[in-house]
DNA sequence: CGAATTGATTAGCATAGCTAACAATAATTT
DNA sequence: AAATTATTGTTAGCTATGCTAATCAATTCG
Protein backbone atom coordinates (compact mmCIF):
# COMPACT_ATOMS: atom_id res chain seq x y z
CA UNK A 1 0.00 0.00 0.00
CA UNK A 2 3.30 2.29 0.22
CA UNK A 3 3.70 3.45 -3.74
CA UNK A 4 -0.06 3.41 -4.41
CA UNK A 5 0.09 6.93 -6.84
CA UNK A 6 -2.27 7.09 -10.01
CA UNK A 7 -0.57 10.58 -11.18
CA UNK A 8 2.18 8.59 -12.26
CA UNK A 9 4.88 11.21 -11.24
CA UNK A 10 8.59 11.16 -12.48
CA UNK A 11 10.62 9.28 -10.33
CA UNK A 12 12.46 11.60 -7.78
CA UNK A 13 16.48 11.64 -8.15
CA UNK A 14 18.63 11.17 -5.19
CA UNK A 15 21.17 12.72 -6.38
CA UNK A 16 19.57 15.82 -6.91
CA UNK A 17 17.82 15.72 -3.57
CA UNK A 18 20.87 15.09 -1.98
CA UNK A 19 23.00 17.86 -3.38
CA UNK A 20 19.98 20.36 -2.21
CA UNK A 21 19.30 18.62 0.57
CA UNK A 22 23.02 19.37 1.68
CA UNK A 23 23.52 23.07 1.02
CA UNK A 24 19.88 23.54 2.68
CA UNK A 25 21.33 22.14 6.10
CA UNK A 26 24.52 24.29 5.59
CA UNK A 27 22.67 27.09 5.47
CA UNK A 28 20.31 26.35 8.04
CA UNK A 29 22.72 25.77 10.21
CA UNK A 30 25.04 29.03 9.32
CA UNK A 31 22.07 30.82 10.41
CA UNK A 32 20.96 29.40 13.70
CA UNK A 33 24.41 29.64 14.42
CA UNK A 34 24.27 32.97 14.84
CA UNK A 35 21.51 33.09 18.08
CA UNK A 36 23.82 29.99 19.74
CA UNK A 37 26.55 32.47 20.07
CA UNK A 38 24.17 34.37 22.47
CA UNK A 39 24.52 31.54 25.14
CA UNK A 40 28.22 32.36 24.97
CA UNK A 41 29.48 28.92 24.30
CA UNK A 42 30.69 27.63 21.05
CA UNK A 43 28.55 24.92 18.84
CA UNK A 44 30.53 21.75 20.16
CA UNK A 45 29.68 22.37 23.64
CA UNK A 46 26.65 23.26 23.06
CA UNK A 47 26.37 19.93 20.97
CA UNK A 48 27.85 17.98 23.24
CA UNK A 49 26.07 19.78 26.68
CA UNK A 50 22.50 18.92 24.58
CA UNK A 51 23.67 14.86 24.45
CA UNK A 52 24.37 15.12 28.34
CA UNK A 53 21.34 16.87 29.16
CA UNK A 54 18.91 14.19 27.01
CA UNK A 55 20.86 11.57 27.11
CA UNK A 56 22.17 11.47 30.92
CA UNK A 57 25.86 10.92 32.41
CA UNK A 58 27.65 8.85 29.94
CA UNK A 59 31.81 8.38 29.74
CA UNK A 60 34.27 10.66 27.95
CA UNK A 61 34.63 8.05 25.28
CA UNK A 62 30.48 7.33 24.22
CA UNK A 63 30.22 11.62 24.40
CA UNK A 64 32.76 11.31 21.50
CA UNK A 65 31.23 8.27 19.56
CA UNK A 66 27.64 10.08 20.21
CA UNK A 67 29.32 13.54 18.49
CA UNK A 68 31.14 11.43 15.83
CA UNK A 69 34.25 12.78 17.20
CA UNK A 70 37.67 11.41 18.31
CA UNK A 71 38.63 11.60 22.23
CA UNK A 72 41.16 14.13 22.36
CA UNK A 73 38.74 16.33 20.86
CA UNK A 74 36.09 15.57 23.23
CA UNK A 75 38.53 16.05 26.46
CA UNK A 76 38.81 19.58 25.69
CA UNK A 77 35.04 19.93 25.23
CA UNK A 78 34.56 18.61 28.19
CA UNK A 79 37.28 20.73 30.39
CA UNK A 80 35.51 23.71 28.24
CA UNK A 81 32.17 22.76 29.78
CA UNK A 82 33.91 21.76 33.20
CA UNK A 83 34.93 25.35 33.26
CA UNK A 84 31.90 26.84 32.26
CA UNK A 85 30.74 25.37 34.97
CA UNK A 86 28.25 23.13 32.98
CA UNK A 87 29.75 19.78 33.39
CA UNK A 88 31.49 17.03 35.92
CA UNK A 89 34.21 15.20 35.25
CA UNK A 90 33.24 12.00 37.74
CA UNK A 91 35.40 9.50 38.83
CA UNK A 92 33.51 5.63 37.73
CA UNK A 93 33.72 3.40 40.74
CA UNK A 94 33.72 0.67 38.82
CA UNK A 95 36.24 1.64 36.46
CA UNK A 96 39.01 3.93 37.29
CA UNK A 97 40.21 4.73 33.77
CA UNK A 98 36.62 5.91 32.72
CA UNK A 99 35.58 9.12 33.37
CA UNK A 100 31.90 10.07 33.74
CA UNK A 101 30.67 13.19 32.37
CA UNK A 102 27.48 14.93 33.15
CA UNK A 103 25.72 18.12 33.14
CA UNK A 104 25.16 20.50 36.28
CA UNK A 105 21.86 22.43 36.84
CA UNK A 106 23.49 25.54 35.29
CA UNK A 107 23.89 23.72 32.12
CA UNK A 108 20.66 22.07 31.88
CA UNK A 109 19.50 25.64 32.31
CA UNK A 110 21.83 26.81 29.96
CA UNK A 111 20.87 24.91 27.47
CA UNK A 112 16.98 25.07 28.12
CA UNK A 113 17.37 28.68 27.38
CA UNK A 114 19.90 28.55 24.28
CA UNK A 115 17.04 25.60 22.89
CA UNK A 116 14.43 27.52 23.26
CA UNK A 117 15.77 31.17 22.29
CA UNK A 118 17.47 28.70 18.75
CA UNK A 119 13.92 27.01 18.08
CA UNK A 120 11.74 30.29 18.81
CA UNK A 121 13.85 31.70 16.51
CA UNK A 122 13.63 28.92 13.83
CA UNK A 123 10.18 28.79 14.59
CA UNK A 124 9.23 32.44 13.85
CA UNK A 125 10.61 31.78 10.16
CA UNK A 126 8.53 29.11 9.66
CA UNK A 127 5.92 30.80 10.04
CA UNK A 128 5.89 32.31 6.47
CA UNK A 129 4.41 28.73 5.94
CA UNK A 130 1.21 27.71 4.85
CA UNK A 131 -0.26 24.68 6.89
CA UNK A 132 0.60 22.02 4.60
CA UNK A 133 4.14 22.99 4.05
CA UNK A 134 4.90 22.72 7.50
CA UNK A 135 2.97 19.07 6.98
CA UNK A 136 5.91 18.35 4.67
CA UNK A 137 8.51 19.56 6.78
CA UNK A 138 7.39 17.46 9.78
CA UNK A 139 7.12 13.88 7.49
CA UNK A 140 10.46 15.27 5.95
CA UNK A 141 11.88 15.13 9.46
CA UNK A 142 10.60 12.25 10.25
CA UNK A 143 12.04 10.39 6.95
CA UNK A 144 15.78 12.08 7.22
CA UNK A 145 15.61 10.71 11.37
CA UNK A 146 15.11 7.18 9.78
CA UNK A 147 17.98 7.59 7.52
CA UNK A 148 20.31 8.89 10.03
CA UNK A 149 18.93 5.90 11.96
CA UNK A 150 19.72 3.48 9.95
CA UNK A 151 23.16 5.07 8.62
CA UNK A 152 25.50 3.06 10.71
CA UNK B 1 -6.94 25.98 -3.25
CA UNK B 2 -3.92 25.85 -1.03
CA UNK B 3 -5.36 24.40 2.22
CA UNK B 4 -8.09 22.35 1.17
CA UNK B 5 -7.77 19.66 3.73
CA UNK B 6 -10.91 17.37 4.57
CA UNK B 7 -8.96 15.57 7.21
CA UNK B 8 -8.57 17.97 9.60
CA UNK B 9 -5.14 17.20 10.77
CA UNK B 10 -3.25 18.61 14.10
CA UNK B 11 -2.25 21.80 13.05
CA UNK B 12 2.13 20.72 13.14
CA UNK B 13 3.99 22.17 15.64
CA UNK B 14 6.54 24.91 14.31
CA UNK B 15 8.66 24.62 17.38
CA UNK B 16 9.05 20.90 17.17
CA UNK B 17 9.62 20.96 13.91
CA UNK B 18 12.45 23.90 14.04
CA UNK B 19 13.89 21.44 16.53
CA UNK B 20 13.84 18.16 14.51
CA UNK B 21 15.32 19.74 11.80
CA UNK B 22 18.20 21.36 13.68
CA UNK B 23 19.50 18.17 15.11
CA UNK B 24 19.01 16.14 11.92
CA UNK B 25 20.53 19.12 10.05
CA UNK B 26 23.59 18.77 12.62
CA UNK B 27 24.01 15.16 11.94
CA UNK B 28 23.54 14.85 8.20
CA UNK B 29 26.49 17.56 8.30
CA UNK B 30 28.41 15.64 10.26
CA UNK B 31 28.12 12.68 8.80
CA UNK B 32 28.87 14.12 5.40
CA UNK B 33 31.69 16.24 6.42
CA UNK B 34 33.91 12.89 6.09
CA UNK B 35 33.39 11.78 2.67
CA UNK B 36 34.56 15.81 2.43
CA UNK B 37 37.70 15.20 3.80
CA UNK B 38 39.20 12.86 1.13
CA UNK B 39 39.31 16.38 -0.79
CA UNK B 40 42.04 17.45 1.27
CA UNK B 41 40.45 20.70 1.75
CA UNK B 42 38.47 22.33 4.82
CA UNK B 43 34.59 22.65 4.70
CA UNK B 44 34.88 26.41 4.64
CA UNK B 45 37.10 26.27 1.59
CA UNK B 46 34.82 23.93 -0.22
CA UNK B 47 31.54 26.02 0.44
CA UNK B 48 33.46 29.40 -0.29
CA UNK B 49 34.77 27.29 -3.70
CA UNK B 50 31.50 26.16 -4.36
CA UNK B 51 29.65 29.75 -4.62
CA UNK B 52 32.57 30.83 -6.46
CA UNK B 53 32.17 27.91 -9.32
CA UNK B 54 28.06 28.10 -9.00
CA UNK B 55 27.94 31.94 -8.84
CA UNK B 56 30.94 32.83 -11.20
CA UNK B 57 34.08 35.31 -10.22
CA UNK B 58 32.76 38.07 -7.44
CA UNK B 59 34.81 39.92 -4.34
CA UNK B 60 35.94 38.98 -1.86
CA UNK B 61 33.12 41.03 0.17
CA UNK B 62 30.86 39.19 -2.01
CA UNK B 63 32.13 35.88 -1.09
CA UNK B 64 31.77 36.65 2.65
CA UNK B 65 28.32 37.85 2.71
CA UNK B 66 27.23 34.87 0.32
CA UNK B 67 28.83 32.68 2.99
CA UNK B 68 27.86 34.72 6.00
CA UNK B 69 30.95 35.06 7.61
CA UNK B 70 33.18 38.55 8.31
CA UNK B 71 35.81 39.98 5.51
CA UNK B 72 39.06 38.51 7.63
CA UNK B 73 38.05 34.98 7.58
CA UNK B 74 36.84 34.78 4.10
CA UNK B 75 40.34 36.47 3.19
CA UNK B 76 42.12 33.82 5.08
CA UNK B 77 40.00 31.13 2.68
CA UNK B 78 40.43 32.70 -0.26
CA UNK B 79 44.37 32.52 0.75
CA UNK B 80 44.18 28.73 1.16
CA UNK B 81 42.60 28.34 -1.69
CA UNK B 82 44.79 30.34 -3.65
CA UNK B 83 47.49 28.31 -2.03
CA UNK B 84 46.07 25.38 -3.41
CA UNK B 85 45.91 26.82 -7.17
CA UNK B 86 42.36 26.43 -7.02
CA UNK B 87 41.34 29.91 -7.32
CA UNK B 88 42.88 33.37 -7.80
CA UNK B 89 42.95 36.73 -6.82
CA UNK B 90 42.04 39.25 -10.12
CA UNK B 91 42.56 43.46 -9.69
CA UNK B 92 39.30 44.87 -10.49
CA UNK B 93 40.06 47.12 -13.12
CA UNK B 94 37.33 49.90 -12.41
CA UNK B 95 37.67 49.85 -8.46
CA UNK B 96 41.45 49.19 -6.77
CA UNK B 97 39.90 48.55 -3.54
CA UNK B 98 38.09 45.45 -4.69
CA UNK B 99 39.46 42.33 -5.25
CA UNK B 100 37.75 39.45 -7.82
CA UNK B 101 38.49 35.97 -7.21
CA UNK B 102 37.35 33.21 -9.56
CA UNK B 103 38.02 29.30 -9.49
CA UNK B 104 40.64 28.16 -11.09
CA UNK B 105 40.24 25.04 -13.45
CA UNK B 106 41.84 23.02 -11.06
CA UNK B 107 39.64 24.00 -8.34
CA UNK B 108 36.44 23.45 -10.74
CA UNK B 109 37.35 20.26 -11.00
CA UNK B 110 38.19 19.49 -7.24
CA UNK B 111 35.09 20.41 -6.58
CA UNK B 112 32.98 18.80 -8.73
CA UNK B 113 34.92 15.41 -7.64
CA UNK B 114 34.20 16.51 -4.25
CA UNK B 115 30.51 17.47 -5.34
CA UNK B 116 30.07 13.78 -6.71
CA UNK B 117 31.87 12.06 -3.85
CA UNK B 118 29.51 13.74 -1.48
CA UNK B 119 26.36 13.30 -2.78
CA UNK B 120 26.73 9.75 -4.10
CA UNK B 121 27.27 8.73 -0.70
CA UNK B 122 24.37 11.00 0.58
CA UNK B 123 22.20 9.13 -2.10
CA UNK B 124 23.42 5.88 -1.02
CA UNK B 125 21.81 6.23 1.89
CA UNK B 126 18.59 7.67 0.53
CA UNK B 127 18.50 4.55 -1.43
CA UNK B 128 16.30 2.29 1.62
CA UNK B 129 13.55 4.86 0.99
CA UNK B 130 10.50 4.15 -1.03
CA UNK B 131 9.57 6.72 -3.70
CA UNK B 132 6.97 8.65 -2.02
CA UNK B 133 9.37 8.92 0.86
CA UNK B 134 11.83 10.29 -1.71
CA UNK B 135 9.14 12.57 -2.84
CA UNK B 136 8.93 14.25 0.82
CA UNK B 137 12.16 15.02 0.64
CA UNK B 138 11.89 16.94 -2.50
CA UNK B 139 9.16 18.80 -1.51
CA UNK B 140 10.20 19.64 1.84
CA UNK B 141 13.68 21.02 0.05
CA UNK B 142 11.95 22.97 -1.96
CA UNK B 143 10.15 24.49 0.77
CA UNK B 144 13.38 24.91 3.17
CA UNK B 145 14.65 27.14 -0.03
CA UNK B 146 11.55 28.86 -0.05
CA UNK B 147 11.71 30.01 3.70
CA UNK B 148 15.84 30.42 3.74
CA UNK B 149 14.99 32.73 0.69
CA UNK B 150 12.73 34.58 2.59
CA UNK B 151 14.86 34.94 5.64
CA UNK B 152 16.38 38.37 4.87
C1' DC C 1 53.05 -12.04 37.23
C1' DG C 2 53.91 -9.96 32.69
C1' DA C 3 51.95 -8.50 28.26
C1' DA C 4 48.43 -6.70 25.59
C1' DT C 5 44.37 -3.77 25.48
C1' DT C 6 41.54 0.02 26.75
C1' DG C 7 40.36 4.92 28.15
C1' DA C 8 41.75 9.32 28.68
C1' DT C 9 45.10 12.90 28.36
C1' DT C 10 48.91 15.74 26.48
C1' DA C 11 51.46 17.86 22.77
C1' DG C 12 51.48 19.82 18.53
C1' DC C 13 49.47 20.94 14.03
C1' DA C 14 45.77 23.03 10.80
C1' DT C 15 41.40 25.20 9.92
C1' DA C 16 37.95 28.66 10.90
C1' DG C 17 35.53 32.01 13.32
C1' DC C 18 35.76 36.71 15.59
C1' DT C 19 37.21 41.92 16.72
C1' DA C 20 40.32 45.75 16.43
C1' DA C 21 43.49 48.34 14.02
C1' DC C 22 45.53 49.60 9.59
C1' DA C 23 46.26 50.73 4.66
C1' DA C 24 44.75 51.95 0.27
C1' DT C 25 41.40 53.68 -2.73
C1' DA C 26 37.07 56.10 -3.92
C1' DA C 27 33.54 59.33 -3.03
C1' DT C 28 31.92 63.55 -0.91
C1' DT C 29 32.22 67.96 1.00
C1' DT C 30 34.00 72.32 1.48
C1' DA D 1 41.69 71.24 -5.47
C1' DA D 2 42.15 69.81 -0.77
C1' DA D 3 40.37 67.75 3.08
C1' DT D 4 37.30 64.64 5.00
C1' DT D 5 34.63 60.50 5.07
C1' DA D 6 33.36 55.92 3.48
C1' DT D 7 34.47 51.52 1.48
C1' DT D 8 37.33 47.41 0.77
C1' DG D 9 40.60 44.33 2.05
C1' DT D 10 44.44 42.92 4.97
C1' DT D 11 47.13 42.10 9.23
C1' DA D 12 47.51 40.85 14.02
C1' DG D 13 46.01 38.32 17.65
C1' DC D 14 42.52 35.70 20.23
C1' DT D 15 39.42 31.47 20.77
C1' DA D 16 37.37 27.19 19.43
C1' DT D 17 37.46 22.68 17.02
C1' DG D 18 39.12 19.15 14.42
C1' DC D 19 43.05 15.72 13.75
C1' DT D 20 47.24 12.27 14.73
C1' DA D 21 50.96 10.56 17.52
C1' DA D 22 52.77 9.72 21.85
C1' DT D 23 52.05 8.93 26.74
C1' DC D 24 50.10 7.35 31.12
C1' DA D 25 47.20 4.69 34.06
C1' DA D 26 44.19 0.93 34.74
C1' DT D 27 42.26 -3.36 33.37
C1' DT D 28 42.23 -7.80 31.29
C1' DC D 29 44.28 -11.85 29.51
C1' DG D 30 47.81 -15.48 28.75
Amino acid sequence: MTNVKQKSEPAPDPAKIADQMHSAAIHLLRRVRKQDAATGEGPARLSALSVLVFGGPMTLGELAAAEQVRPPTMTRIVTGLEQGGLARRVADPMDARRVRVCATRKGVRLLQRGRKRRIEYLARHLEVLENNELETLKKAVNVLEKVLGQWV
